[in-house]
RNA sequence: GAGCCGGUAGCUCAGCUGGUAGAGCAACGGACUUUUAAUCCGUAGGUCCUGGGUUCGAUCCCCAGCCGGCUCACCA
């Protein structure tokens, strides 16, 4: 198969006759002056202050990167290589070079990595270019990367594609061809990982403190899903892939402190599509003596400004729809909500009537779904598609909730927000439960249901009620899916798209 | 999970209700000392997703399976 691929051939050929003639085709550095935007930069301010030598030339710079397209013309040749400042191009002439320096040319191909030294220079067609006066081989390529040809639209100025690398499983099971191939999907995860900067910075500013919690947990909880499970041989216990912090954050504030926050992997043995993936990033942060409004009004400050520092406005496009960070953010309750929806008193109705109506919305089965779950995907059905601008849902029912605090003025309510963003949550927020006696019944419930047959209810869970009996503060939390929000900034329609290496089914039989 | 579409050269794709495959780019050989989808001449490159079936003959038609994409539903 690939041994015998005439194109991997060929280049392993040119590695042997490299090594022939006494190159190293595999370097240990570079002594590098300028990375190509800043040689650009360089040769741009040295050409407006008219310093330029009398050849139009500025002094040598040594420039490397990878070898992205070729152009020989006989004694002359053109090349584009691409580093982390861009892309530039390089001008070889044999007469600059010399016989044996330009004759071993032959022996590149696109993807090598070189180290080129020469002045810099623009040419006829104004571009500015290195004059190559040595080259080094860096890197030799043994597999061909899928380059699609390009070029600009001389009208629109548009950088057009022409072929290239579109198979969607191949570009994320390779997704380092991908990036190589693709500086649009470099910049997406660098914008990803601004965004998380910002986070953090904002966080940090308020003090906020950082923590790590344990992912293999002996029990878990904290959301509404399905488990992986897991094995430790010496303590010969099952363990479980946290589905979510929250239960041991609120430890955290049960011992003294008082903002914390956790950005970390969840893990969730549940489907994948393009909103979902087994494995993703959560942003959690807690803070004593505040409650739900507070928190609200916390993640409308992070959200503007993170949208703003990270894409430079806080109006953002996404799917074709702008979309405005700009505080404040819409409310509606989650019971008006569904009401003004269904037209109908959805609290007062029971649980036959519930279940007809829901199972009417969704279009599928909703047996031995309990009142709480039913409300949910009625809403998810009815609601959640409208809600497009930043919108807080208020004050969700108790059966939905089971770590959040009663409303202070309705005891079927509990203070909980979710923030939805073009029809997706993105937040998830209460004001903790810190009532230890309310919380065990709370997780009462949660079992009743799991007997009933909801396998996504919340496990009982002893030392957390252990913790809330040595005494909680009050608290608001938040919970952030950071990929989620990574989508909407970077205009990106799938989380794979947002995730470096997407679980994806392993690399056999027909696939690949 | 359901529906629709797809799987052909390294990449992107053509391939006529059936006669064992083509293009562009990439590769290889050659020409070309300011090109930029460079250009020009030539060469090579294939498990047509897999397994059955129909047929004298299947990339094409039928059945089953595997894999993927999109839409819908759901967990963040």
């Amino acid at each position: 198969m690939d041994e015998s691929n005439y194109l991997l051939r060929a280049r392993r050929e040119k590695l042997r006759a490299l090594e022939e003639r006494g190159l190293q085709p595999y370097a240990y550095r570079y002594e590098r002056s300028h990375r190509s935007d800043k040689a650009r930069a360089t040769f741009e301010a040295a050409e407006s202050a008219d310093e330029l030598g009398e050849e139009g030339t500025t002094e040598p710079v040594r420039v490397a990167g990878r070898l992205l397209s070729w152009r020989s013309h006989g004694k002359t040749a053109f090349a584009h290589i691409e580093d982390g400042g861009g892309r530039i191009q390089l001008y070889f002439r044999r007469n600059d070079l010399g016989e044996e320096p330009y004759a071993l040319l032959e022996l590149l191909d696109l993807g090598d990595w070189v180290g080129v030294e020469g002045p810099l220079f623009r040419t006829r067609t104004g571009e500015v270019t290195v004059r190559v006066a040595g080259w080094q081989l860096l890197s030799k390529a043994l597999r061909p990367l899928p380059f699609g040809k390009e070029e600009v639209d001389p009208e629109t100025g548009e950088r057009v594609v022409h072929s290239g690398f579109s198979d969607p499983q191949a570009r994320f099971r390779q997704r380092y061809a991908d990036l190589a191939v693709h500086p649009e999907v470099r910049e997406v995860f660098r914008l990803r990982s601004r965004m998380v900067s910002e986070i953090r910075r904002f966080l940090d500013a308020r003090d906020y403190l950082e923590v790590e919690t344990p992912v293999l947990q002996p029990i878990y909880g904290g959301a509404a899903a399905r488990p992986f499970t897991t094995h430790h041989n010496a303590l010969d216990m099952q363990l479980y892939l946290r589905i979510a912090d929250e239960l041991y954050l609120k430890r955290l504030i049960v011992g003294g402190f008082e903002r914390v926050y956790e950005i970390g992997r969840d893990f969730r043995n549940e489907g994948i599509d393009r909103s979902h993936n087994p494995e993703f990033t959560m942003l959690e942060f807690y803070e004593a003596f505040a409650d739900y409004r507070d928190m609200m009004q916390l993640v409308e400050e992070l959200l503007s400004e993170v949208a703003r520092r990270t894409t430079g406005s806080e109006v953002v496009r996404f799917d074709g729809e702008e979309i405005d960070f700009t505080p404040p953010f819409a409310r509606v309750g989650f019971v008006e909500a569904l009401e003004e929806a269904t037209g109908v008193r959805v609290l007062e109705l029971d649980d036959a009537e519930l279940r007809a109506r829901t199972e009417a919305a969704v279009g599928e089965s909703m047996k031995g779904l309990p009142r709480g779950r039913l409300l949910d995907k009625l809403f998810g059905a009815v609601v959640e598609p409208g809600l497009v601008q930043p919108t807080f849902v208020v004050d969700y029912p108790v059966e939905l909730s089971p770590l959040a605090k009663l409303h202070r003025d309705n005891p079927r309510l509990t203070e909980r927000f979710e923030l939805f963003v073009a029809g997706r949550e993105i937040a998830n927020a209460f004001s903790e439960l810190n009532d230890p006696l309310d919380q065990r019944q709370r997780f009462e419930a949660q079992v009743e249901a799991r007997q009933e047959g909801d396998d996504e209810s919340h496990p009982l869970d002893e030392d957390y009620l252990r913790a809330m009996e040595y005494g909680m503060p009050p608290t608001g939390g938040v919970g952030i899916g950071i990929d989620r929000l990574a989508m909407l900034l970077a205009d990106r329609p799938s989380i794979r798209d947002v995730i470096l290496f997407p679980t994806l089914r392993p690399e056999e039989g027909s696939a690949g």
